[in-house]
DNA sequence: TAATGTGACTTAATCGATTAAGTTAACGGA
DNA sequence: TCCGTTAACTTAATCGATTAAGTCACATTA
């Protein structure tokens, strides 16, 4: 391995010049600037991030926290768009990104200690229990965090806008004359709690009455119980015109659902879902949905965090909302 | 931050002897070694990855290797999948996991630059060009490399069997009677030519003919371009009974195509995909499919890994090969 | 009694890089 | 000529942990 030592003696200079020349430092004269970092380049040195980080206190790397226990793992498809974002837009400003866990090996920590241990410069929470007291503590350290989808407070955090999300898919189902509008909900989150009230505001907004039957619980990308929701919807008396889905997976279960039922989309039910994920598109009919805006979410994120990391002073906790986009489909029959 | 010198001075005894104590040298008494260990609890004393780093030349740490520009991101389901076992497995054993990419911040650098970089013990390239020079530099290099869906000499692999999965959908459309057999495939790389190569030995085996015109070349996870070849193999004067997909998302492309033409699946055309994502089965009908063992590989890739950096003097190259399972839909209809 | 051994420490060097403080020679101005 | 200044270095401490080598008191053995 090439360090700084080498580049010294081969200059016959002392490492600590080698080091301000190659850090831009002032005090270094033009020529053995210049011919240190020829020799550098020529030795193929890389500076040693652990032995900088160890001087500095600063790594240059950032935790991502994605909790595997609430199902929110990589591989759900918003989470995977906000990893990539997160990741594309760290490595652009310096950062590398580590994962951060509970536990590592034989040692068991808790995530602020995970975090720690790593030296970690600052956290993005992605998905987990914000009720964990794991994650409260990280949150509540004096690690920068910043959380998504959830607020607290002193951190900054990114939210998908899931209040207009859901009014602007009410809207759009209300303006193709749809007035008995039901909504299948996933695990009650503060998204969820979101979601929920947005689509009760709207709807008394718009003067759309809402039965407490045609609101029904299931759980987040889990087709099977969506499409229990929907056998239970289905079963009404007064049957809804138009089924909301908790996200586009747990619509097809809801989609198999109506099959069995022998009720087509949109001509005998019109059905939206939430995410916009790529499959949606390909479906025929195409789906209805709202695509959350995960790559700017996840920029915004590694942004902030950075932007905290690199002027703690003159920081101050902020909200961003990232608005996503409706993708109109072709399951809202207009019945207007 | 509680360092080792907190817990030497709060116990009257010098840096070594705590640094001993915690490590579990012989050389230190069990009463001094409890106490130590206590005042190291009680103070909340961490140890720090990087200094450790630093003296060990060990750090703990293994990159994963997601090349974007192939479009093999990590937010494709088979590779999220995979991820996310290799980030299990590795926390499991002790070790934590960072993204390798080109270029970081202002510092341009190539993989292996940036592997030595942050110093990571070893690397798992679990997508990418393996053409790319820089690639291959970091698979030539002294960092214990571990590749997944590729062989180079001298690293070891993982590899999805994809000649037996591809046998087992030939043979399972084959034992339905099916004797006109199309295979779109995805772009020309290793893992296309070892399906490719297993379609049509195993059509020969069965006797089954194949024609030039039911190859049709297309995109992985690009329904757009399946579609197109789902219309060109519609078109064909001898029309094929089944065709094989190059993977589940590019179904969708070829079922909207069939919808067009007003085709039932699987009554006018039988079909198969490749990856068996969650959304295949929950599309109706069932999609039959062949998913790979991502988690396995995963698993495997990071244990083999972490073996070579931990006994270099044993290890030898190895290639594992994780077989999948048929999962048979109703896509394909029995024409025997 | 002297030599030897041993248990339980401490000392000090080390990993690679950074940086405050110190040194030295050259130069300018009075 | 002498002093102050400045450019361009070097010295040495430091980050936190590990570990080979050294020390010392005490016990054992010939």
């Amino acid at each position: 391995m090439v360090t700084i030592t080498d580049i010294a003696n081969a200059c016959g200079v002392s490492r600590a010049t080698v080091s301000k020349a190659l850090n831009g430092a002032p005090d270094v004269s033009r020529e053995t600037a210049d011919r240190i970092r020829e020799t550098a380049a020529s030795l193929g040195y890389l500076p040693n991030a652990t032995a900088r980080a160890l001087k500095l206190g600063r790594s240059y790397n950032i935790g991502v926290l994605f909790s595997d226990e609430t199902g929110g793992g990589i591989s759900h498809e918003y989470f995977s768009r906000i990893l990539e974002s997160v990741k594309a837009e760290s490595e652009r400003l310096g950062y590398d990104i580590t994962f951060i866990s509970k536990d590592l090996g034989r040692m068991s920590m808790d995530y602020y200690e995970h975090a720690k241990y790593r030296s970690c410069d600052g956290v993005v929470i992605a998905s987990a229990d914000f009720q964990d007291p794991a994650i409260v503590r990280l949150a509540a350290s004096e690690i920068p965090t910043v959380t998504l989808d959830y607020s607290f407070d002193n951190c900054s955090s990114i939210l998908s806008d899931n209040v207009r999300g859901m009014e602007a898919l009410v809207r759009f189902v209300h303006g193709k004359g749809h007035r008995r509008i039901a909504f299948i909900h996933g695990e009650i989150t503060s998204v969820t709690q979101k979601r929920l009230a947005s689509f009760r505001r709207t709807c008394a907004e718009l003067g759309v009455p809402v039965p407490a039957e045609y609101i029904r619980p299931a759980v987040y990308h889990d087709p099977r119980s969506s499409g229990l929701a929907t056998r239970a919807l289905l079963a009404l008396p007064d049957r809804p015109t138009c089924i909301l889905f908790p996200d586009d997976l747990s619509f097809l279960g809801g989609m198999s659902e109506l099959e069995k039922h022998g009720l087509a989309i949109p001509k005998d039910m019109s059905v939206a879902g939430y995410d916009g994920i790529p499959l949606s598109q390909v479906l025929r009919p195409r789906l209805t949905t709202y695509r959350q805006g995960a790559e700017r979410m996840g920029a915004e994120a590694a942004r902030l965090l950075i932007e905290q990391i690199e002027q703690p002073d003159t920081w101050i906790p902020q909200q961003i909302t990232v608005e996503g986009e409706l993708l109109e489909g072709n399951t809202v029959a207009d019945i207007g």
